[in-house]
RNA sequence: GGCGCAUUGGUGUAGUUGGUUAACACGCUGCCCUCUCAAGGCAGAGAUCACGGGUUCGAGUCCCGUAUGCGCUACCA
């Protein structure tokens, strides 16, 4: 074992003792049964979206019990840190109101970043070393790379343990003069001898667990000859989540076989171990078989892709809590957004993230929204990511906002869009500047009306237009001029007898669609003629009548 | 290889002290409505509850085994 005065000259003289940040980190004046969660995303890239599916549970958990729920950076290593990544963070935080309830300036209890509570975990570190639960390796990575090799030659367990772990009892003598050559160390933890093979805990989700237990000696901090010396994951998870205080810990259930020796470093610490809630991570169905959401693979694991296709949060939320709990599922959006999520009732299997399912949710979700924040989310999406639509719109205000009055009118329920994204093409007919003009009566979109029917209908339609504010009414316009030219007047009709008709109605109302949408779908007419206002409504049908000189060969 | 977790119609789930025809949503098919597309209404197809044993009067539900999938087995998280 190491002398105290030895450890000590291997840390910074002034480095605060445990005491102290115990003291300076105490208990969160909660009421009894406050729950203080946490999301730990590391910055290597963009968020995933089973980050989202996490945090908006662990907030959940925080909201309902009074508690606090706040986001840690874990970037504690550095060589993965991607540039940037804190910026889509910060926005895909927002966009999901995921945000955390404290920070570096509002809370004590930070930093929340863990590049910057190196002298923490320095002072752990030393704590562990001089109570000998932890020790100098000095074993190169070429080193444990080959012995990786050798146990899995000789099919034993991989792993720094027994007879493989030639730094666990390397004399102080040693110790020292490898020091004196300069030689990088790790820190390694110093798994506990005589420990029961079999360990069970309790996981707030899955009940009991039995797992074998840990004889690893995990590396606890990183080599001596980096810039910053960080801990792994283990070590900081057991240090920050302590004296932050949490109270559950939410995380994938990739960590389940780490549990053993979470809980040997809580106890070698003298902490008390926090409650664990492993969630069961998204899944994919690729081909015959489900995998794991992957980043590389599947552009809709980066929530970029939602932010940036506009599926509006409140829809991508709602989905991702009915994912965690189908009772969720079931409820209505306002429900779900407000009700209390209990852990034990989270399903245990990876659930398959369907992107048409999504879709059909949020299709849902826009419907419902009132008028005024339908257009706001559409203004705002349309600024960051549409800049074109996003001009287009503040010039056309009104019309924006009676195209969603009406398609929200009672009686009226149309499900267009499932993104804001859509919005152009379920939408963009009604805006001059998106308007696919069909001025040329000889466009194959009017098949199987021939031309000059095309003309003649256009004409008779114009010449005789009134802009009737009642739907029946309106429509009746289209009913005589088809029973003028020789079309059916109904459907019903040309059905029982097409021979005796030059077409069906749909044939000439869809000819009038055209002329005034640009399109072979559309809503219903009379809307569009509400929303475009009789002069435009004459502009674009007059276009067809107009000389030969628009008829292009 | 070792260890852990999982496995209910195409998809997500409900079914949590074992007890009648396994429920819901999405998707799919058909019909109705209808000026198109949706939406809506109605109807329908689709599950021997992964497989094999066992306990029991009785098992999706309990036990054992097998298979498959996922994960861990890093100075990544």
């Amino acid at each position: 074992m190491l002398a105290a005065e030895f450890i000590n000259t291997l840390f910074d003289a002034e480095l605060p003792e445990p005491s102290d940040w115990e003291s300076s980190y105490p208990p969160r004046d909660l009421l009894p049964g406050a729950i203080v969660t946490r999301f730990a995303p590391s910055p290597t890239g963009f968020l995933h979206t089973g980050g989202v599916y996490t945090a908006n549970l662990g907030k959940n958990l925080a909201v309902h019990s009074a508690g606090s729920y706040f986001i840690r950076i874990e970037d504690t290593d550095q060589a993965r840190v991607v540039p940037g990544s804190r910026e889509q963070f910060a926005r895909a935080f927002k966009y999901f109101d995921i945000e955390s309830d404290e920070n570096d300036s509002n809370s004590k209890w930070g930093p929340y970043e863990q590049s910057k509570r190196e002298r923490i975990y320095h002072t752990y570190a030393r704590e562990l070393l001089r109570r000998d639960h932890a020790y100098l390796c000095f074993c190169t990575r070429e080193e444990l790379a080959r012995m990786t090799e050798e146990q899995n030659a000789a099919k034993v367990q991989t792993g720094y343990y027994g007879s493989w772990a030639r730094c666990r009892n390397l004399s102080p003598a040693e110790v020292m003069s490898r020091l004196e050559r300069d030689q990088p160390y790790t820190i390694r933890f110093r798994s506990p001898e005589g420990q029961p093979e079999r360990v069970e805990f309790v996981d707030l989700i899955r009940g009991r667990i039995e797992h074998q237990n840990n004889t690893n000696d995990v590396v606890l901090l990183k080599s001596s000859d980096q810039l910053l010396r960080l801990p792994t994951y283990h070590f900081a998870h057991v240090v920050d989540d302590t004296l932050m205080r949490v109270t559950v810990v939410l995380r994938g259930e990739e960590w389940i076989s780490s549990v053993p020796v979470h809980l040997q470093l809580f106890n070698a610490l003298g902490f008390k171990p926090i409650p664990y809630a492993h969630i069961a991570p998204l899944m994919k169905f690729d081909g015959a078989s489900r995998r794991k959401l992957s980043k590389r693979k599947d552009n809709e694991a980066d929530v970029a892709f939602y932010i940036e296709s506009g599926y509006p949060a409140g829809a991508v939320l709602h989905y991702l809590r009915g994912l965690a709990n189908s009772r969720f599922a079931e409820m209505t959006f306002e429900e779900s957004a407000s009700s209390a999520l209990s852990l034990s009732e989270c399903g245990v299997a990876g659930p398959i993230f369907d992107l048409v399912k999504l879709e059909s949710i949020s299709r849902e979700f826009i419907a419902q929204l009132p008028t005024e924040a339908a257009l706001e989310s559409l203004l705002t999406w349309a600024r960051d990511y549409d800049p074109e639509l996003g001009a287009i719109l503040p010039r056309n205000l009104p019309l924006a906002r009676r195209i969603f009055a009406n398609e929200r009118q009672p009686g009226v329920q149309r499900k267009d869009l499932a993104k804001w994204g859509e919005f152009r093409t379920a939408y963009g007919l009604y805006f001059q500047e998106l308007f696919p003009p069909a001025s040329d009566p000889s466009d194959p979109r009017f098949a199987p009306v021939d031309p000059d029917m095309v003309v003649k209908l256009a004409k008779g339609f114009a010449d005789s237009y009134r802009h009737e504010e009642d739907k029946e009414a309106w429509f009746e316009q289209i009913r005589s001029l088809a029973a003028a030219h020789g079309f059916a007047p109904t459907a019903g009709q040309y059905k029982k007898n097409p021979e005796s008709f030059a077409g069906s109605i749909s044939h000439v109302s869809n000819a009038i669609r055209i002329a005034l949408t640009g399109l072979k779908q559309s809503p219903e007419l009379f809307l569009v003629a509400q929303n475009l206002g009789e002069d435009e409504v004459l502009r674009r049908v007059r276009a067809l009548t107009r000389s030969d000189a628009s008829r292009s060969v």
